[in-house]
Order: structure tokens, then sequence, then C-alpha cells
DNA sequence: CAGCCAGTCTGCATCTATGC
DNA sequence: GCATAGATGCAGACTGGCTG
């Protein structure tokens, strides 16, 4: 770990995940256990930004959102993900690596990994009736209930236009895939207030929602919500990278102001596998 | 309290990319 | 070619919070 902690070895947070709170039932003894399932995934978004029109990046940018429409790592490393979400201190939100050191879990460090607006109003992620009823059928005219996240990406990605209509949609995805992904197949229609107050996207505080989401999420040993992307990032951006070899991958990152501008899924794995110590545990750097 | 509903969880399945 | 992992889908069972 380079920089932004301070050593301090901790290592009482072993705390089991605690699944199955359907069920109640956790099984004894299966020391494999089975990878947590999640529907958080920036792949789509990267593929869709690549056919954006300059229009369409406009009107993200409009809103704040010009770093995500250049996502240059396209999938994630799911086991590092996993792995960061068991070693979260939700009393101190910091994520605690056993002997090396702490790792904030704030609206800074959501700001330097995704550089999403952190404006002073807070993001209104909630139910709203009327504003759903309104909303609803301006962005899916010939559906009764919500399409599921793929779907949504499909009409996205057939919009020739960069309206409204498109930055709502555009809003949608990224909250339901990237932001604030829930197990759920279709997006939440908490969305459709800050979709009903376009003008203001850009002054919400997005940093402090997704800090604040993944917080809630592990808090209550949820480990497959919250923005995958920037646990992946905001971990390896932090790390000593002075041994890593990246000659294979045509080098290291280049200096970025923004992780989510800089770092490809090749270095990302470079970065991993240099660090891993075991199959689901890292912190070797 | 009963019913509703959004969200959670599991099993099973398909497709693709990647590595051995 | 095969195994693995990521992304995505569907059906069905269940839970917790809200509401009448």
């Amino acid at each position: 770990m380079a920089h932004g902690d301070h050593q301090i070895d901790d290592d009482d947070f072993m705390n089991p995940p605690q699944r199955n709170r359907a069920t109640g039932q956790r099984k004894e003894g299966d020391e494999k256990k089975k990878r947590i399932r999640n529907r958080a995934s920036q792949e789509r978004l990267t593929v869709l930004t690549d056919k954006f029109t300059n229009d369409q990046k406009g009107a993200a940018a409009e809103m704040g959102m010009q770093a995500l429409m250049d996502v240059r790592c396209m999938n994630l490393v799911n086991p590092v993900c996993d792995w960061l979400g068991e070693i979260y201190h939700p009393a101190s939100r910091e994520f605690v690596i056993p002997g090396r050191g702490r790792l904030p879990l704030n609206e800074k460090s959501v700001f330097c990994t995704l550089g999403v607006p952190r404006g002073h109003i807070k993001v209104p992620y909630e139910l709203n009736n009327e504003k759903e009823e309104v909303l609803f059928p301006c962005l899916f005219p010939s559906l009764e209930s919500m399409p599921n996240t793929s779907a949504l990406a499909d009409s996205l990605q057939a919009m020739t236009t960069h309206g409204d209509v498109f930055k709502m949609k555009l809003l949608m995805h990224l909250i339901s895939a990237v932001f604030a992904p829930t197990t759920s197949l279709r997006p939440s229609n908490k969305c459709f207030p800050i979709l009903a107050d376009l003008k203001n996207v850009k002054n919400m505080n997005w940093c402090k929602f997704l800090a604040d989401f993944l917080h809630n999420a592990f808090s209550s040993k949820m480990y497959q919500k919250g923005c995958r992307l920037h646990l992946m990032l905001m971990y390896v951006d932090c790390l000593d990278l002075s041994t890593v070899d990246f000659t294979r991958i045509g080098g290291p990152p280049p200096t970025h102001k923004f992780a989510v501008s800089a770092w490809t899924i090749n270095a990302v794995k470079a970065v991993l596998a240099a660090d891993r110590v075991t199959d689901a545990k890292y912190g070797k750097l």
C-alpha cells in the first residue's frame, strides 16, 4: 500500500459472511464457498459509450458524467470485490487489509476513482409514485412494467437523440448497472425522483451516494450490492505498483485524475495477480 | 393482522472470452 | 478442446416493510 492510509495492524475483522438471509440457512463446512452473485457490470456501459454520438456524450457531460463515457476497464475481477466486502469495517467505514493498512470508503475516494459529481444536493434515490407515473410512460411508452436492465440498455443503444429521454435512460442505466446495482434484474423505481430533476444531476452528491450505498450494503452483509467498479479500481489504484511487471501489457496505467480513465482490465489483472495471497485473499502489495 | 410488493436468494441455463 | 469466469436470463421461494 503506497499512500492514503495509516499503517495499523488490525486483524479483528474476522466475521464470516452471513448468507441466505431469505432462508436463514448457512451451509456449514463448504470451504469453497460459492461466488457471490451480483448484477453489477460496466461492460454494457462501455459497449454503449463506444457507439454514442458526440452529442450524446455531451448530454452525459451536462450531467457531470463525462468520466463514465470513457471507462477503459471493461470487466470486473469479482474475487477482489468479494474480498473487499468481507474486510470492510462498518464502524470506521474503512477496508482493513490485514497487516497492511486501511483504505477509507468515503466521498473523496469515490471521487478519485470515478470522478462523478460531488455537489451539494442529496441524490434523491427513493420511491415516489407521482414522479414515477409521470415519467414511466415517457421512457417506456409501450411497456406495463419496468424492463430488465439489459432491455433498458438495448433501448438506450437504439437511441439517436440526446435529449431528456436519453439522459433519463442513461442515468437509469448508470444507477442500476454501475452506481448502485442490487441483485434485481430490473432497475429500481427509486431512480425516478432523480430523473425528474435532470437539471440538478450535476449538483447532486453522487460520491456520497455511492459511498453510502456501499456502506449500507456491507453493513448489512450484502456483499453483492453497490459499485464494484469503484471497489476494484479504488483498491488497485492505492497499491504500491513499483514491483508490478507491466511490460506484457504495454506499461503501467498513465498518470490520471480519475482511476476510471486510466486502468484497463489487463492492468488491473496484472496488479491483482501480484497482489493475490490465495484464491480469495489479496493484500500482498 | 393480512395482503401486497420490492428486494433477496438459489438452482439451472446460455453465451463469450480467456487461459491451460 | 476443455475448464473457468463473467455477464445475463428465468422460475420460484422467501422476507421485511408498509398499508389497509
